[in-house]
DNA sequence: CGGACAAGCTGA
DNA sequence: CAGCTTGTCCGG
């Protein structure tokens, strides 16, 4: 046996592997995953075992391993690791120190599996969904996705993904009391290294799970899965390749699910009146004839009567600062794309998409008339307006709102006044169009999702839920979907709009910035005309290709130039 | 990344 | 040509 291990070092700028000698003393104590410390030109730096019994290069003389830390990623974790380094442009580094856990662990307790109860009610476990490969399961939003749970835990140590901490806890404790050996990951790292089955948000997805046997993955369409800096990896797309690695099934649970994980796992949907009965009452408010436009109010009656009723209300406005909301001053038309559909903004003379480049001059596309007028205001003046008009305190959410919050009857807020705010009987979207209509490919996608995080809010339509929303589309497919409590109905137009606009998941993109962006997009351009560089934009480079295999191969292929560069694979907003 | 060392610039 | 900056290379 050889005495060599190939270690990967902690440090920044850099990925390359140097050999180092095991003294005999460390010997057991070395695997793939162990972290190490050794040294390198000079500096005491930490690392990774990423080989064993490695053959070093000629003509080396190898230094020895100065320290074992201790545990760090199983082996399988850390092949996981370089194919994710390799999927999203990262360090492998990066990743295996979200693989590590955050204190030094030098002891793992080995524990045996616990014999589960047999669940009172068979016939609510989700056998079936986890029989082949994997499957994705649409669950209306009010519907509880304990009874998958337990169902993956049943076959064996799992692994379950939820967007928020708070939603890890509190299944996690749920599972607990239904008998479950489940630790929270990253926090219980140790532990569950020790045996058992691991929950927690997407870092998660790297808990040291032994023996794995079901991974599921619960609002798959959630973008808190996609870590939001460089590398952008997604938790849903390591958790299906983790599970196909290990040849176990693989759940993806959300009320929308996205394109991409219809493209992995057949669909499984409960039946159409479960579905039905999963969603609140939907209230679609036509902005543009319901009202006196000359009011210029911000509400609608319909809201206005919710507002002055007992009944707590949320109110959800648009982002601060977005691209302005441009409509005909004559026949109410939104300025919009003639392309792609995307509302244009108007910087100077002419009316510019910002999603696919086209424009115009300024002209309604319903009426001809070349005056626009500009329609959102900010959460802070609607928060005084409703003040005023209810008389008594509305309290304003911000992403920056700090906790706990006041308590009040009526909140008015950004998006995240629907993640922040406990419950409600009423969530009203003032101008949903801003989203609907966003210069962004998922626009349609991120609305359903805003749509259906109100839903747990308010609840099902049996306990009264209800959601008004001001829009002057009324007929937009995102309502068709929600009126008829059906999220498949946006499938098949959805997917063939980003087909048609070369959007993925019929392709991969990669979003390209920093000094170094002009050079690597150029080097981009020399090695292969299989993928297309547009652009820049804003400084932004945006490269695509046909799938996820080709990209990577050529961002990997490609020469780093000297200076600052930035690559967001699967960019969210474009 | 950070250290080593080489090549390039400056000033007396 | 010392003294300093800037660039490039390399680490086991």
């Amino acid at each position: 046996m050889s005495l060599a291990v190939r270690v990967l070092p902690d440090v920044k700028g850099f990925e390359k592997t140097f050999d180092y000698l095991v003294p005999g003393s460390f010997r057991d104590q070395i695997r793939v995953g162990t972290i190490v410390r050794i040294r390198l030109s000079g500096r005491d730096v930490r690392g990774w075992v990423v080989a064993v019994d490695v053959e070093p290069p000629t003509g080396v003389v190898l230094s020895p391993i100065r320290r074992v830390v201790g545990w760090g990623p199983r082996a399988e974790l850390v092949d996981l690791a370089h194919w994710a380094a390799h999927r999203w442009f990262g360090r492998t580094a990066h990743l295996l120190t979200t693989a590590s856990p955050d204190n030094t662990v030098l002891h793992v307790v080995e524990r045996k599996p616990v014999a589960l109860p047999v669940p009172v009610t068979l016939d609510v476990l989700h056998d079936g969904l986890f029989q082949g490969a994997g499957a994705v399961f649409r669950l209306p939003p009010t519907s509880d996705g304990y009874n998958v749970a337990i169902s993956a835990c049943r076959r064996g140590n799992a692994l379950i993904l939820v967007p928020t901490v708070g939603a890890a806890r509190q299944l996690g404790a749920r599972l607990r009391r239904g008998g479950i050996d489940i630790s929270l990951a990253p926090r219980d790292w140790a532990q569950i290294a020790g045996g058992g089955s691991a929950i927690g948000t997407r870092a998660a997805v790297w808990a040291p799970v032994r023996d794995i046997k079901a991974i599921v993955v619960f609002d798959e369409h959630d973008e808190s899965h996609q870590q939001a800096q460089s590398p952008t990896w997604n938790a849903r797309d390591v958790a299906i390749e983790r599970a196909r690695r290990a040849g176990v099934p693989c759940v993806l649970v959300s009320p929308m699910p996205t394109l991409e994980a219809l493209d992995t796992f057949a669909l499984t949907t409960v039946s159409r009146s479960e579905e039905r009965e999963g969603w609140p009452i939907i209230d679609i408010v036509d902005v543009g004839r319901d009202t006196d436009k000359n009011r210029g109010l911000l509400l609608t009656d319909r809201a206005m009567s919710e507002l002055g009723s007992q009944r707590r209300v949320i109110v959800v406005t648009n982002v601060t600062g977005q691209a302005k909301l441009l409509a005909c001053v004559a026949c109410d038309e939104l300025a919009r794309c003639e392309t792609c559909d995307a509302i244009v903004g108007q910087p100077d003379e002419q009316l510019v998409c910002a999603r696919c480049g086209t424009n115009r001059p300024v002209i309604c596309l319903a009426c001809g008339s070349s005056r626009m007028k500009r329609l959102r205001r900010g959460a802070a003046r609607l928060r005084s307006e409703i003040e005023a008009s209810v008389g008594e305190p509305v309290v304003e959410v911000t992403a920056s709102t700090s906790f706990p919050l006041p308590e009040a009857r009526v909140y008015v807020g950004t998006e995240a006044v629907l993640r922040q705010v406990r419950g409600a009987d009423v969530v009203v979207f003032v101008d949903i169009d801003g989203e609907l209509f966003a210069p962004r490919y998922r626009a349609n996608e991120q609305a359903m999702a805003l749509l259906s995080l109100a839903a747990r809010l308010v609840g099902a339509r049996s306990g009264g839920g209800r959601i008004i929303v001001q829009t002057r589309h009324p007929r937009h497919a995102v309502f068709d979907a929600v009126l008829h409590s059906d999220p498949g109905r946006l499938v098949a137009g959805e997917r063939l709009q980003r087909a048609a606009l070369g959007f993925p998941p019929s392709s991969a993109l990669a979003e390209v910035s920093g000094v170094g962006a002009p050079g690597f997009c150029n080097a981009v351009r020399l090695v292969t005309d299989r993928v297309d560089v547009l652009g820049p934009t804003n400084g932004r480079y945006l490269l695509r290709a046909t799938d996820h295999t080709h990209l990577s191969r050529v961002l990997a292929a490609v020469e780093r130039p000297a200076g600052r560069l930035r690559v967001e694979v699967d960019p969210l907003r474009v």
